[in-house]
DNA sequence: GCCGTTTTCGGCCCGACTGTTTTCAGTCG
């Protein structure tokens, strides 16, 4: 599946032509590149069907383009844009304040090619001759320099999430405040975030944003004005809050939800109505038709309301447009977790907690998944998980909220063999099996290596599929369609796991299981009770991905669920 | 470079802010 790449080789042609100041081949390229990243099939596949034309922004030119790169690994056109502008756009651009035309510009009077070169330009004052630069300019790259360097990129959104709930919860307290929430990609629950955006509706702005420009957690203030203020956060990230009227609330909203792709075709869809859509409303000549609330915005557009998630310009406006949007799975709908490890392996809480804790937040049931003979782990071999089926009756017996299931997450060997055998198996009512170590296998022996898995008659589950870790490490080298016809033949239910920086199946990957048929189980795979709120992470995941309730087994109740897993 | 319920050619989302200007270009979201 080379659909990342070749998305992000027409990426960096969006880049560099954006630095010749080439505007509207610019965009193609990059609207090209949204196209494949989001393309929940594979772009080689559509290619060997000769569909690509048929995708959003691809017409001749760019299938050509598309076609070298399959065949090749490699762009031509990209090789020579490149030997033109022999610079480290990707470190130039992270300064704050540079954009493409100022690169260029660096570039061509100063000869500055990356981070090191600017800095000694900038010190030797060199910068502010140039035509349209100054002294302010160049005292504000310098300065900006230092945190492109160490810059510490997107942010796990499970890393973000709780410190934006913190802002907004703080911002609320003010008695001036009469609404305030979140926006932005964390509104959306992309699983990276690069900044936080809060929305306010108040009358006193002024007091709202002396409050927010002086919360213990602001590191410094960069923008403070009336309607909009900015400032970094003692851990590096950006936070925003804009202030807007009551009636504006809802288009701005819409517009600082984004995504930015999904504003576009949104003011596209009002132009081609001959209205106008803004942060402020939908208008048709100087009448105002909507924005006191997000509903009544699309609605105006002819749209039905289309939830935070979806909204990637990924088929969900056409979608609204005809009134197919999903019914997505929702947060209460979830009735259990059943991945879990307690401290009969390298869980944190025992079982006693953990149960007390999921039925609290009020779950039907809880699976204890322990890991099995891994010794990084402390795992179970088959006399130790025998111990621990006794227990869980215990509990079971005393504890009349809840009922825990008894599980294992079992590691799959090199060569796809389970560790425990098969007599304490049939015991268990869940069998996870997962891929624990030997994980840069080339793509021939994991495909065997999972398939084999998945064909084995007592597991249930296959934890963390594709082994991704944000920021961390890459997937497996496996053949990811193949594995969700092997899942769907199998009837082996795919996780999608909640840990922040896992998030695995990822949303557009949970698409295409469904659409293969797959059935999908939301776990967190919890290692202490606090873990156990990581739910929401992969409820929004799946709902990014387009999954219904009907798409994941731990919405069933008790009973049904016992029959997906028996 | 793509695209069409006005269009196969002539458009391509919109507004705020900043620093540099003397009416605007570049950047950002």
């Amino acid at each position: 599946m080379q659909n990342h790449k070749v998305a992000s080789i027409l990426q960096q042609v969006a880049d560099y032509l954006e630095l010749d100041g080439v505007d509207f081949r610019t965009k193609a390229y990059r609207r090209a590149a949204h196209t494949i990243e989001t393309l929940s099939v594979d772009v080689a596949d559509m290619q060997k069907q000769g569909k690509l034309e048929e995708l959003p922004g691809i017409g001749k030119h760019i299938h050509e383009k598309i076609e070298e790169i399959l065949e090749t690994g490699n762009l031509e056109y990209l090789e020579n844009l490149k030997s033109e502008f022999p610079l480290d756009m990707d470190a130039l651009m992270q300064v704050e304040g540079l954009g493409p035309k100022k690169i260029k510009l660096l570039y061509q009077e100063l000869g500055i090619k990356n981070l090191d070169d600017l800095e000694k330009e900038a010190k030797r004052h060199h910068i502010r001759r140039l035509k349209g630069m100054g002294t302010k300019t160049e005292a504000e790259i310098l300065q900006n320099i230092e945190f492109a360097r160490k810059s510490i990129g997107r942010q796990l959104l499970g890393d973000v999430l709780p410190l934006a709930i913190e802002i907004k919860q703080r911002i609320s307290t003010l008695d001036t405040v009469d609404q305030v929430q979140i926006a932005g990609s964390i509104r959306r629950r992309k699983e990276t975030v690069g900044d936080i955006d809060i929305l306010t509706v108040t009358q006193h702005p002024d007091e709202v944003m002396d409050y927010f420009t002086q919360m213990d957690l602001v590191g410094e203030v960069i923008v403070k004005g009336h309607a909009k203020s900015t400032v970094r956060l003692y851990n590096g990230m950006d936070a925003d809050i804009r202030v807007f009227k009551e009636s504006d609330f809802g288009s701005a909203m819409v517009y600082f939800t984004g995504s930015r792709e999904l504003n576009i075709v949104l003011r596209k869809i009002a132009l081609s109505k001959s209205m106008k859509l803004n942060e402020y409303g939908v208008f048709q000549e100087d009448v105002r038709l909507a924005g006191q609330t997000e509903s009544e915005v699309f609605r105006a557009l002819g749209l039905d309301y289309i939830p935070p998630e979806l909204r990637e310009n990924t088929g969900e406006i056409e979608a609204a447009q005809r009134g197919k949007l999903p019914e997505l799975v929702d947060y209460n709908d979830i009735k259990g977790d059943l991945h879990i490890h307690t401290n009969w392996s390298d869980g944190k809480s025992s079982i006693w907690e953990m149960a007390t804790k999921a039925s609290g937040m009020g779950y039907e049931y809880l699976a204890v998944t322990d890991h099995t003979r891994l010794p990084v782990a402390r795992g179970l071999d088959e006399e130790r998980l025998t111990q621990q089926m006794n227990e869980i009756d215990q509990i079971n017996e005393e504890m009349e909220t809840i009922t825990i299931l008894k599980g294992a997450e079992v590691n799959l060997d090199s060569y796809g063999n389970l560790d425990i055998s098969s007599d304490i198996l049939r015991e268990l009512d869940l069998v996870i099996a997962a891929v624990h170590y030997d994980l840069r296998q080339d793509p021939e022996k994991i495909n065997e290596r999972i398939s084999r898995g998945l064909e084995n008659e007592h597991v249930d589950i296959l934890a963390h599929p594709t082994g991704r870790k944000l920021k961390e490490r890459q997937p497996y080298k496996l053949d990811i369609e193949n594995l969700f016809q092997k899942a769907s033949e199998s009837g082996t239910i795919l996780e999608v796991n909640s840990q922040p920086k896992r998030l695995d199946l990822k949303d557009i990957h949970v698409k295409m299981a469904t659409e293969y048929g797959c059935q999908l189980v939301v776990n967190t795979d919890s290692h202490h009770t606090s873990d156990l709120s990581y739910m929401e992470l992969g409820v929004s995941t799946a709902r990014r991905g387009w999954a219904e309730k009907k798409d994941i087994i731990n919405t069933l109740p008790i009973k049904k669920l016992l029959k997906v897993i028996s």
